[in-house]
DNA sequence: CAGATCCGCGCC
DNA sequence: AGGGCGCGGATCTG
């Protein structure tokens, strides 16, 4: 492939296509598509393309950036399963390729496969996706989302593009300290090995792999320490002298495994950590990530993530988005109010809901997750009375799923129907009505957390979205290369790579996009999305622990907010 | 022997 | 009877 062709459509929209797969107006050698793409960049185009993973890499690696684009493979995969759609209307002979077509393969350094794409009508497939926004009912919404979940595309390319400013030499003394030299390939590192010839050792077992499941369990079982599996939660509650350097083992296993030296081999080049993230790769919305895992940043090698000379890092997480989520699409006036402050959970402390933070936070995770019994059940139940409509809402979609139908997001996105994954157990006899009744049950689970979610996705996206805008827009009177930029995302926070002089405008920019996202999602009810944000040189600086939609610590320290 | 699956762990 | 992911190694399956 060597040619593109360029159609102008409707709207400012400039149609971006390979060889006979769209319009052809224009034809272009693919050489000379950059410099054409930032020539015409000045008149604010929408770029139309297949997918934003296939165009985008190649005009980034010439310096070129869009401003927007709409990604049809984006576009059809929301489309077709959102509820307010006719999907009639997004039916046509090449159909069928569109439902099928899964992301460009991360770092495929060929940029057009014609055996994938040349059946793809794009110019067709756009059409189709217009009329089918036109015709719904809540066109306005999903005009919205499909601007955002494109935009969040281009944010995406660009943050593998530019990567994470990543010190090597930090990394490395990190794996060092911790698991010892570089081992030569196939072998464990000499803390590693030492910790399982300990293991070794205690248990008697001269031979044991302490990586073999079945092998470590008949080990300990000799050794008589009584445990049904070998995770280490569970090996935590017993007392035996095997435990400590057992689960030292497991811990610098698993450091080893996956941010050891093969994994710098392979993500981290240039001085740069480049993930590769995949936008709305889950059914939630929520992005995944198909290289580099991005979605598991292990804390113990987050002192690596450094800053460039004369630059910081601005790294903002919002806290408890799913609440305030919760409380913004169902209305809820009591939990928004909860929600102004800083710490929602206080909030409801506050407002004399519940007695204390912890209960606060039990109950609201418990009826997002789908708890029933213990400790968190009881809270939900007396919580419901308090704030009826948002936590109505997560009920009723729960039963909306136990019913066997789909829910949507505030936006629009519908969650995958029941069937499929959740009902493809062959084994199971269909005359088994309890374990019928426990995928039901299972499903309603998924509907009722998919609501929030997938709304939460979509406030994150938004977040986003506006703040590449204004990060472009900051310090645009000086060269490409000393513009901030976003570097790193991951679902509720963002860590941005700025020039020091910049980092309080930049600070201002991830605020003020925060609020955008807010006004845009939940005009009628204003709610609250405070932001812990840091200005540091290394990510392992960053206020981390500021409390969490669904995590853990609730200790903040020295970092500012809103 | 390759590919699918499970497990246990990391992150939100 | 708590949601969503990715990843590596071990193990299972055809």
């Amino acid at each position: 492939m060597s040619r593109v062709h360029l159609s102008r459509l409707p709207g400012d929209r400039v149609l971006l296509t390979g060889d006979g797969t769209g319009g052809d107006e224009e034809v272009l050698a693919l050489a000379d598509l950059p410099a054409h793409v930032a020539a015409r960049e000045a008149e604010g185009p929408r770029w139309v393309w297949d997918d934003t993973a296939r165009w985008y890499p190649l005009l980034l690696a010439h310096g070129v950036r869009v401003g927007r684009c709409h990604d049809l493979r984006l576009g059809h995969h929301l489309l077709r399963r959102a509820p307010e759609v006719d999907h009639g209307l997004l039916d046509g002979p090449d159909r069928p390729l569109w439902d099928g077509l899964g992301p460009v393969v991360a770092g495929d350094p060929v940029l057009f496969s014609a055996d994938a794409t040349e059946h793809l009508r794009a110019d067709a497939e756009d059409a189709r996706q217009v009329a089918a926004v036109d015709a719904s009912p809540a066109s306005a919404r999903l005009t919205l989302l499909l601007a955002a979940e494109s935009a969040g595309a281009l944010a995406a390319a660009e943050m593998t593009h530019a990567g994470v400013p990543w010190r090597v030499d930090v990394h490395q003394r990190i794996l060092a300290d911790l698991l010892g030299p570089r081992p030569p390939r196939g072998a464990r590192p000499l803390l590693l090995e030492r910790a399982a010839d300990e293991v070794r050792e205690i248990l008697g077992s001269p031979a044991l792999n302490p990586d073999s499941r079945p092998d470590l369990m008949t080990a300990l079982r000799r050794a008589e320490v009584d445990v049904p599996d070998t995770r280490a939660s569970t090996l935590g509650r017993v007392d035996h002298p095997v435990v400590e350097p057992l689960l030292r083992y497991k811990k610098l296993a698993h450091l080893f495994q996956t941010v050891g030296w093969a994994w710098s081999d392979e993500w981290v080049s240039a001085g740069r950590f480049r993930p590769v993230y995949q936008p709305a790769g889950s059914a939630t919305g929520r992005w995944s990530s198909n290289g580099g895992g991005a979605l598991s940043f292990p804390a113990v090698v987050r002192p690596a993530a450094v800053a460039d000379d004369g630059w910081v890092l601005v790294a903002a997480d919002v806290a408890q988005l799913e609440p305030r989520v919760l409380a913004g699409m169902s209305g809820d006036t009591a939990l928004a109010r909860a929600a102004r402050g800083a710490d929602l959970y206080q909030g409801m402390v506050d407002d004399g809901a519940v007695t204390s933070r912890q209960h606060a936070k039990l109950g609201l995770l418990g009826a997002m997750y789908g708890a029933t019994s213990g400790e968190s059940g009881r809270m939900v139940a007396d919580l419901s009375r308090r704030y009826p409509r948002a936590f109505g809402l997560v009920e009723e979609a729960a039963r909306v799923g136990e019913r066997g139908q789909v829910v949507r997001t505030l936006l629009g996105r519908g969650c995958p129907a029941l069937g499929g994954s959740w009902r493809d157990e062959p084994d199971a006899p269909p005359d088994d009505l309890t374990d019928l009744d426990r995928r039901r049950r299972a499903y309603g689970r998924f509907t009722r957390n998919f609501v929030v979610q997938g709304t939460g996705a979509e406030w994150a996206l938004c977040w986003v979205a506006d703040l590449r805008n204004r990060l472009w827009a900051l310090g645009d009177d000086g060269p490409v290369e000393a513009r901030p930029h976003l570097v790193f995302f991951l679902h509720d926070e963002v860590v941005v790579h700025a020039p020091a002089e910049l980092a309080d405008a930049v600070v201002a920019a991830v605020r003020d996009a925060a609020d955008g996202a807010a006004r845009l999602l939940f005009r009628d009810l204003p709610i609250d999305f405070p932001l812990s944000v840091s200005v540091v040189r290394s990510y392992a600086e960053a206020g981390k622990d500021a409390g969490r939609d669904a995590g853990e610590n609730a200790t903040p320290v020295g970092e500012q907010r809103a």
